[in-house]
DNA sequence: ACAGTAACCTGTTTGC
DNA sequence: TGCAAACAGGTTACTG
């Protein structure tokens, strides 16, 4: 579920709490996730300090002295601080344990991920060809331009490609489509210069918005204290099939595209 | 290199 | 009410 704004909530969250703490044990109750959890974990880790806490797309990354944890939150992955004393529950797969607390990671679905490296975490397999952050300046029109030209993707998969730009999931590249009134199915290679000035402009406002109200919850996403994020109730598209276009009221369709559903407006988005 | 599909899981909602 | 199918915020691996 989450995409780069809830990761990047979650991150926030987090790091007051454990920036800087010493670790002093590491649980895993779940032999693997989507893939196996580094067995060694506690070892790794016990009396280390978590030296920062950064994002990178959507993985997290804990670094200390020796290493850095790397977790992904897969579709329905989140992290909770917990007092020392929270029992944990059914889908409850790795505890970092601290003096003052607890940090949880709770994933029903299993998708996500609890992974380790010694190295530079940029240099992970799974990052190192990562596409840029979309909030960053590297991110623009001319980029998404010309790493468009002679595909025939669609624009939607194109954007939740993370190896064109990372942290665009299915909520917010249908926004972001719909705002800058891009059909999903267009191919991306035919996709002009000016469209997609327009279509960077919308995703850098969409997501920072949403980071600003504290992600999207749509039914079991939570900050770190197990509060909700706002940003559903400004979605336009999104979830809202057969409902009238908030700017031409013509009703929404829907469709599917790499398994996932998109939301659009047959009027609004060419 | 690219495009398309299956796969990994569990919980909840939808439809007959 | 019951049960099966469909669906859910992600991403890799495999095939052609």
């Amino acid at each position: 579920m989450p995409e780069l704004p809830e990761v990047e909530t979650t991150r926030r969250g987090i790091e007051p709490h454990i920036n800087g703490q010493t670790v002093l044990s590491v649980v895993a109750r779940t032999k693997k996730l989507r893939w196996p959890i580094p067995s060694q974990l506690n070892k790794k880790l016990c009396n280390q300090i978590i030296t920062s806490v950064n994002r990178r797309g959507k993985y997290l990354l804990l670094n200390s002295e020796p290493g850095t944890l790397i977790i992904h939150l897969g579709m329905s992955g989140s992290l909770r601080v917990t007092t020392p004393t929270a029992i944990a529950e059914k889908h409850d797969h790795v505890d970092i344990v601290f003096k003052k607390n607890i940090l949880r990671l709770r994933d029903p679905r299993r998708f996500g991920a609890v992974l380790w490296t010694s190295k530079d975490p940029l240099s992970h397999k799974l990052l190192a060809s990562l596409g840029p952050e979309p909030l960053e300046e590297e991110f623009t029109a001319q980029y998404l331009y010309q790493a468009s030209r002679n595909r025939r993707i669609s624009i939607k998969e194109f954007i939740m490609n993370s190896h064109i730009v990372v942290g665009v999931g299915n909520i917010y590249a249908t926004e972001a489509l719909f705002t800058s009134k891009i059909h999903p199915l267009r191919a991306a290679g035919k996709i002009s210069l000016p469209r997609y000035e327009l279509l960077v402009t919308a995703i850098k406002e969409i997501l920072a918005g949403a980071i600003q109200r504290g992600g999207t919850t749509l039914r079991d996403f939570t900050r770190e204290d197990g509060k909700p994020g706002y940003f559903q109730q400004a979605l336009q598209v999104y979830g809202r099939t057969k409902q009238p276009c908030v700017v031409c009221a013509h009703p929404l369709r829907s469709t599917k595209q790499g398994q996932r559903t998109t939301t659009y407006c047959t009027q609004c988005q060419r």
